[in-house]
DNA sequence: ATACTACATCAATATATCTTGATACATACT
DNA sequence: AGTATGTATCAAGATATATTGATGTAGTAT
């Protein structure tokens, strides 16, 4: 109950549902990468990653001093299928610039 | 998207998940009964009752005075599998009593 | 018509969530 | 050591959502 609650929490954003989609997209992105994309403040951002990693779909791998976010793998049925019904809905994405990482 | 957030923004509550469980375990009832076997005041249970409609979960068809509410069919792919979920929860209902209804 | 019942909606308050700007932290560089 | 960069977190205000009690509406009964 907790953790369905939590799930659909996180997806009860837009702005989470744009970044969900475009990671899901591009692979695993920065968050300098999400902030000069989507044109918001990178607390805006971190915060809105952290509820939709918490939620059990991003991960994050450190490297260096970037963190890189990526769909979290393996995924359960219910959180797969949440995946493709965004990806069907209709959002107009940012386009991923490789501004700051390497 | 609007329809997707309207459809999440529908489960992201307690309260929510519980009606839609319960009037999936019973079938068609009517606010009184859910309103007695819930122990809340008519106007909150009218007030989620509304939302899970409008969100395409529930249908009503009114008898007389009586509002019945039950799971809209045919459901969707989606709000299927979102059904499913729920019924794995572990939730406690409350028991039905029919007090009110015929 | 009056009164009653089942339900819907409104207005006010309470509670939760989002956004912003400031600050903290950790890594890398000189 | 200091400085810069990428990210996380905090505090304040803004916005949204939930709960309650009151009122509105529609069907039913007397």
């Amino acid at each position: 109950m907790e953790t369905f609650l939590q799930t659909v929490g996180a997806l009860n954003d837009e702005t989470r549902l744009k970044l969900l989609r475009f990671i899901d997209k591009h692979g695993a992105v920065c968050v300098c990468d999400i902030e000069s994309a989507f044109g918001m403040i990178q607390s805006r951002i971190s915060r809105h990653l952290k509820i939709l990693k918490d939620a059990g779909f991003l991960r994050v791998e450190r490297k260096g001093r970037w963190a890189y976010y990526s769909i979290r793998s393996p995924l359960d049925a219910f959180r797969q299928n949440v995946l493709t019904e965004i990806s069907y809905l209709e959002m107009k994405l940012p386009e991923l610039k490789k501004s700051c990482s390497l």
